[in-house]
DNA sequence: AACCCCCATGAAAACGTTTACGTTCCGCGC
DNA sequence: GCGCGGAACGTAAACGTTTTCATGGGGGTT
């Protein structure tokens, strides 16, 4: 103590005012001095604030999440906000578990697991902890929400394709209890329709990973008459594709063009580059973190900001045929 | 309540015994039926344990980070506790508030950083926090210290290198204040001299980006004699010199084998597939979990586990014209 | 039948803050 | 000169647990 009492300590290092600069000054430099650091369980406790949030993601695996978690770090930090993160591998009990060990722990969570139906949320988000919702499509109106341009960034991928003559076009679908598949799958579909070619969609079932992509390839060379371009749900199935494609002596793009979602920073580099949808994941992460932010500021009568969903971009390179590829060498991909 | 008081509560969600069997069902019961959840901050105030341990990195970008963070967390959650990240971007500054800030927070301390040298540890670790130190070479003995052989498999790739022919080779370093390059460097240095090659040394600084690799690899190609081989500090740079390579015509491996580091997932699916070292980051993240667990729980006269390398593995691929190449096309890269 | 010991339970202190509420002191106006 | 207002600061309550200690009751032993 530097002849002062608690209160004076308390009041000089919040700087709520109500003590003299002079003061102030002398405590803080005790407290510096002293390497003082306020106990933060205790200010929680009364002030029922944790300056922490909680994000609950489905894995920590690849760049999808690595990015995600930057992009969120990046705003939490902006704002002097902690991050907890957990994931939750795949089982929906471990989701619940995680939620429920974070409970009170944050004072809001971000939360992308693909377990998050009503349900869910209903029996596991405590209802006054603000909480953003990314990427899951429930229409509840508790918690804010935002999403990737699923369904547009497929629409532009197959417009592209139909735009440059391609006409039987399969689409290589992922896990079905996923969201953004579904929604890429349903813009894929409504591309197709918007240009009279509802009558041609061609549907396989991948689970995202490359070896999916390189089965459904070589399922699709078997096809007849053999489909002229392929999308597939994300840039790992794509990446199989090319790899069955070019075992098989099949030229790409000038027999099949092929097509993915995700822009992962390898699709530039395998041969040919790879035609994409970039999603601007890091974005994303920022935009959740500050809805969640400005919720928890909100305070009592918490106003939950409108659903958002983050754009997305159609990135040509060769393997769709398209004009020539934008890709320039050395340039690094933006955003990544 | 149900008839009982906070007492018998705490000792029936706890299960410190004390309390039948009969009535902690019963009080279980009615905690489930209440949703009730402990006020953490309250429990961390009155036990001085927050079962949370900060992880502050230099960047959570990219699939190195990616995969830290994965192994961290697994172990974290192996051992129910959550797991606080921060990034602290380049700054020392930055990383010295980032860890005060953490400061009463977490139980212990998860740190790498390239700005962790002895004076930092000094003024920013608090002493009596456990701490585990990753890939920092600070002599220390208060901190456990987790590190990955970057030597060992530097030497590895060098040897590997040597064994089939290659005499002339360059090492491209990165940033200087990096510990792992300098360690790289230094297993080069040492594969050479041990095969009588200590006068061969050729090394050119880059700076861990695609571009720095591609820049290098130019100046190579301008040296006389030209270099028979190139062992890039990390795998980025090493696709920049292919890519390099090729634009220039020249023939890999056969005029110029190329060799990287850490077996980002990319490696495998550049032309041709790079040979690299990989580094078990997920396995390196876990044993520094474990380690400060193991520091944590040991209490007040903490016993700091001896220091703790990762081994690495080489990983020969087509690039370095080795024997056939190892990569089986549709294997999922091991631990990837 | 009396005593003792142990176990289940309750009461209360303690953890380290924040904040509402007093208290003191100073300066100013009447 | 007296009173009054306001600013600076101290006192103490409150936050929700855990844990120590006290209390009571039941069962076993002598």
């Amino acid at each position: 103590m530097a002849n002062v009492s608690v209160a004076s300590v308390s009041r000089a290092l919040n700087g709520h005012g109500g003590v003299t600069a002079e003061t102030q000054q002398r405590i803080r430099e005790v407290a510096a001095r002293l390497r003082y650091v306020p106990h933060s369980a205790a200010r929680s406790l009364i002030t029922r604030r944790t300056h922490t949030i909680g994000a609950l993601l489905p894995d920590l695996h690849g760049a999808f999440f690595s990015e995600l978690i930057r992009g969120i770090d990046l705003a939490a930090r902006a704002r002097g906000l902690h991050l907890l993160v957990s994931s939750s591998h795949g089982d929906a009990e471990e989701a619940a578990t995680a939620l429920r060990a974070m409970q009170g722990r944050v004072d809001g969570f971000l939360v992308m697991t693909p377990h998050a139906d009503e349900a869910f949320i209903e029996q596991n988000m405590p209802t006054p902890t603000p909480a953003v919702l990314i990427n899951t499509h429930v229409p509840g109106h508790r918690h804010a929400v935002v999403d990737i341009d699923d369904r547009g960034g497929a629409r532009a991928m197959v417009q592209h394709l139909v735009d440059h003559g391609r006409r039987r076009i399969v689409f290589i679908a992922g896990p079905e209890a996923n969201n953004d598949v579904r929604e890429r799958e349903n813009g894929y579909r409504e591309a197709l329709e918007a240009n009279g070619l509802g009558a041609n969609q061609l549907i396989i079932n991948g689970d995202f990973s490359e070896e999916s992509g390189f089965r459904a390839a070589q399922a699709i060379l078997g096809m007849n008459p053999r489909p002229d371009a392929i999308f597939a749900a994300n840039d790992m199935m794509a990446i199989g594709c090319l790899s069955a494609l070019a075992e098989a002596g099949v030229n790409v793009p000038g027999d099949i063009a092929v097509g993915g979602f995700d822009d992962i920073p390898m699709a530039r580099y395998v041969s040919p580059p790879l035609s994409t949808v970039r999603v601007r994941i890091a974005e994303l992460g920022e935009t959740a973190m500050e809805r969640l932010a400005q919720m928890i500021e909100s305070g009592e009568d918490m106003v939950v900001p409108p659903r958002h969903v983050a754009g997305t971009e159609l990135v040509v390179r060769a393997s769709c045929g398209g004009s020539a590829p934008s890709r320039r060498r050395h340039a690094p991909p933006t955003g990544a």
